[in-house]
DNA sequence: CTACGTCATGGTAGCGCTACCAGTTATCGC
DNA sequence: GCGATAACTGGTAGCGCTACCATGACGTAG
């Protein structure tokens, strides 16, 4: 008995009807889509129009099941909304657009632990490609990477000892160069103002403090930091209680440009000068910061960047010719500007 | 002669593992795992300490190929980094976080042609739903759509003709609140400044002019456009555009909080009261709005709920129960602050 | 006591594709 | 001119899972 062409399939062309169409095996054409070099010009043209005239497109899942491998690459961020991530996440997207490759998302809210879980939901697809953000894996995910079968990479930051590939940047540096500027430009009760406090803001404070530290200026008072998510509101509050608890205070890095945004407003608010009064930094260099009055100083950092180079390592990796570099830093730049122009 | 377990599956646990471990067919195992309450308690329990034992996770593409159907949710918005976008998504994100759906991204940068191109790769995949941004899809995307087999929700905005299901909300009528607001607070000669005029930001100005038209107060030179992507500094410099065009300006409605922003920041730039010699009324209404100083008003969206909705409905759909409301008006609130206070 | 539905379970046959290997035909060196 | 090598093409056998149908056990109605 003959069954109906499909059961299941909902009558879409499959790579047994192209074959047909074009006179060749179905492997042929399976070549042909994927390795059009090993193909003859004969054939591939033939192919070519049986796929067009049929609008055939292959099944991604088959695909994957057969070979594997499926064509996704696996995104973990801690965040959708940061914009900071958004812009990783962005890059990452531009340079995968025009290839086979699909995105799948991951939000680790900041959590090690959902890092690991979503680790372990990526596991069985088999990816092409994990990117992820950070490189404080719990010794769980680490593991899941190391032995996910695919080219790893860390992104935002830098450090030793990577998975498999890394790109970003120190914020230690960051964050020393940061302090380091409003101490030459004069400021010398510097706060450090940070919310959320993830790892990369841990280090931009160790980055503050040793350069405090170094200048003979460092104060734990000076200190005003919370693990409450960041925001613009956020930066107003918490600079004032950096305000109320160091009423001699005369400049702030902040931990990002929300809060430093938050700190701008308070001061116009409270009638405080900027940058007479207070100096203030930022960090990320977002859009708005050069156009705030007055522009704010920010360290810039290269995020769309990140999610590109990113990418491109991992497509090499892919291709078999693994970049010599694994770690690579795209470094950052102080923007100086208005707010620390004393 | 016998071939090694695996040629490529890499050695990880299938189905057929669990199945001989708890003595059951594989069959059962599925069923035990996809609709517990059709197998016995008995059998239930020794299936799942065996899947637990041995590590066991489905694979997602053996799964796809078989039932013809993927657990992944197809996502496509214009922009990544536009916040209100994020936050869509973060909202998808959140609910889908613990079901077994995925999900997968697609950035259509604004382009209708690249939405299409988004869907025809979406489609073999046969997704479990799709969530699109906006209502302006192309005729061949509406098509897709439609012949997708899957529930489709169409999110940010509603309208009529609803290709399945809508949730968002009319910027239409955000718009006209919105100058209706700075008519009511006295101001007269009220600009509109917008940048990338997708779909929702022309509503919005029709919206506004709908509202000037009923005050008698309309005048073309009032509106400030621009096709380019919209940013903070961009908002500065329509705006300086906008005064320059017309010197006796005292309002303005910003497209965007961005925009508005960039307008605050000129405006004490340029030592312009706000909002004594201009009011100024954002769309969005961004946590920064609220901080800034004075304060600015804007048109409160619910992204986030959009995004929660959104999935609650298509979640509903999959199980067979279609909101009997296939459209949903989430409205917005015009939060009414400083920078209208005259 | 038979007929028939219901429930729990399993066997079989694919889903659409690609890895592997075998076969066929040109091309080439000696 | 012959075997050898390379270049191309195809058949077969799965990938891991689920749809479909079959089976048997049990209960219930007639």
């Amino acid at each position: 008995m003959i069954k109906p062409r499909s059961r299941r399939g909902g009558g879409r062309p499959t790579i047994a009807d192209v074959a047909r169409k074009a006179g060749v095996g179905a492997i042929t054409v399976s070549r042909a889509l994927r390795e059009p070099g090993r193909v003859s010009e004969d054939l591939r043209r033939q192919i070519e129009s049986a796929v067009n005239e049929l609008g055939y497109m292959p099944d991604p899942n088959a695909r994957a099941l057969a070979s594997a491998r499926a064509e996704v690459f696996g995104v973990l961020v801690p965040s959708l909304t940061n914009n900071v991530f958004a812009e990783v996440v962005r890059g990452i997207y531009d340079s995968l657009s025009d290839g086979p490759f699909r995105i799948q998302l991951g939000n680790t809210h900041y959590s090690g632990l959902e890092e690991e879980r979503l680790l372990q939901v990526f596991g069985p697809q088999r990816p092409a490609a994990l990117i992820v953000a950070g490189i404080d894996q719990t010794p769980a995910s680490r593991k899941l990477l190391e032995t996910a079968g695919c080219p790893v990479v860390q992104v935002m930051e830098t450090g030793p000892d990577p998975v498999d590939m890394m790109v970003g940047f120190s914020h230690f540096e960051g964050g020393k160069a940061a302090a380091e500027h409003l101490i030459e430009a004069g400021y010398r009760r510097i706060g450090f103002i940070g919310a959320r406090m993830d790892p990369r803001s841990q280090r931009r404070l160790a980055g503050y403090r040793a350069a405090m530290e170094a200048a003979g200026l460092f104060d734990p008072r000076l200190t005003t930091t919370t693990p409450v998510p960041s925001s613009v509101t956020l930066g107003r509050e918490l600079f004032r209680d950096a305000l109320a608890k160091v009423p001699s205070l005369d400049g702030v890095f902040c931990n990002n440009d929300d809060i430093a945004l938050g700190v701008l407003f308070e001061c116009h608010r409270a009638s405080i000068a900027v940058p007479k009064t207070i100096g203030i930094v930022g960090f990320n260099d977002l859009d708005m910061m050069e156009v705030a009055f007055p522009s704010v100083t920010s360290v810039r950092t290269y995020r769309y960047e990140i999610g590109r180079r990113a990418v491109a390592m991992a497509l090499a990796a892919i291709e078999g010719n693994r970049p010599e570099q694994r770690v690579v830093d795209l470094g950052f730049e102080l923007k100086r500007r208005e707010s620390t122009a004393r």
